[in-house]
DNA sequence: GTAGACTAACGGTTTACTTCA
DNA sequence: GTTGAAGTAAACCGTTAGTCT
């Protein structure tokens, strides 16, 4: 940064110090010139370059306490960063000139602000991560419930089923399709069939943490599979697009490869 | 009088670029 | 022409200290 080179400068009568960087030039020679003078005089930082220029208002500005810049000063220098929050030397020269400062001062005042900037930034990213996280959260809420109702919609009409056909309903292994039809046709819910496909992982995991991680993934990757629950529909558990479901079927998709598939069936008999 | 927020300015570090051997 | 060291300038970061409410 600043190469702090020190030089002697011999406009000054009184020897002191000027640091240079940038070329630019600060008027006192490190924190403790600041207590040489007191605070009693109030005036602007620099009014004018050529009142800087000025040797007697110079000397008498050089212990000079920190001054805030007036509001027109601040008032450019706002627009100037609007325009663009990177200033080129031009610029910067430009800037100083119109405002009355030194280079140096526009550049650290620019320093400042892009400090600012990032941290209203950053503050702003954190309450937009937020309000997604509550409205995912209060999204998987919603789809528990749901979830929770089909299922006992399903294990009520399977019990009914059963005592209705008490023959081999449930021994046919990889017939998914065919009892997705046989349930959905006997309740208004064809969308159970498909959200509780994935049940065992509800039913495993289901009072995990919410909060991120590989737990957070996996509770909500056991509704998983009800996607399609999360509509107000229901019908096929499938493509409601969305975050949520991005991150339920990132969320399935790693279950799958963690964990043995449990067909329906063969969950359902566990369950049911 | 004082605590806390704001902000001008600093020093140190990193990075990109230029010059020169 | 290429390469590595040295120099320079600017940005960023964390911090300090004056000002203001």
């Amino acid at each position: 940064m600043d190469s702090g080179r020190l030089i002697f400068d011999p406009s000054c009568g009184d020897g002191n110090m000027l640091i240079l960087g940038n070329g630019g030039y600060v008027f006192r020679g490190g924190r403790s010139a600041m207590n040489i003078e007191e605070g009693s005089k109030r005036r602007p930082f620099f009014t004018s370059p050529d009142e800087f220029i000025e040797e007697e208002y110079y000397d008498e500005q050089l212990p000079e306490k920190k001054r805030r810049l007036t509001p027109e000063q601040v008032h450019l220098l706002e627009r100037s960063f609007e325009m663009e929050n990177k200033l080129e030397p031009e610029r910067k020269t430009q800037l100083a000139k119109k405002l009355g400062l030194q280079p140096r001062q526009v550049a650290v005042w620019f320093q400042n602000r892009r400090a600012r900037w990032k941290t209203k930034q950053l503050e702003k990213d954190f309450d937009l991560l937020k309000s997604s996280y509550d409205s995912l959260l209060s999204d998987y809420d919603t789809v528990s419930k749901e979830n929770d109702l089909l299922r006992s919609k399903i294990t009520m009409l399977t019990e009914n089923l059963n005592e209705k056909e008490p023959t081999n309903v449930m021994t046919e292994e990889k017939a998914v399709p065919a009892t997705g039809d046989r349930i959905s046709s006997g309740s208004s819910g064809g969308s159970a069939v498909m959200d509780v496909e994935e049940g065992p992982q509800l039913m495993a995991d289901s009072d995990e943490s919410y909060f991120p991680g590989d737990h957070e993934l996996r509770a909500i990757g056991g509704g998983g599979g009800d996607c399609g629950a999360h509509s107000e529909e229901g019908d096929d558990g499938s493509d409601n697009g969305g975050y949520l479901t991005d991150v339920l079927a990132a969320a399935e998709r790693r279950h799958q490869e963690e964990e043995v598939q449990v067909g329906w069936w063969e969950w359902s008999e566990k369950v049911l």
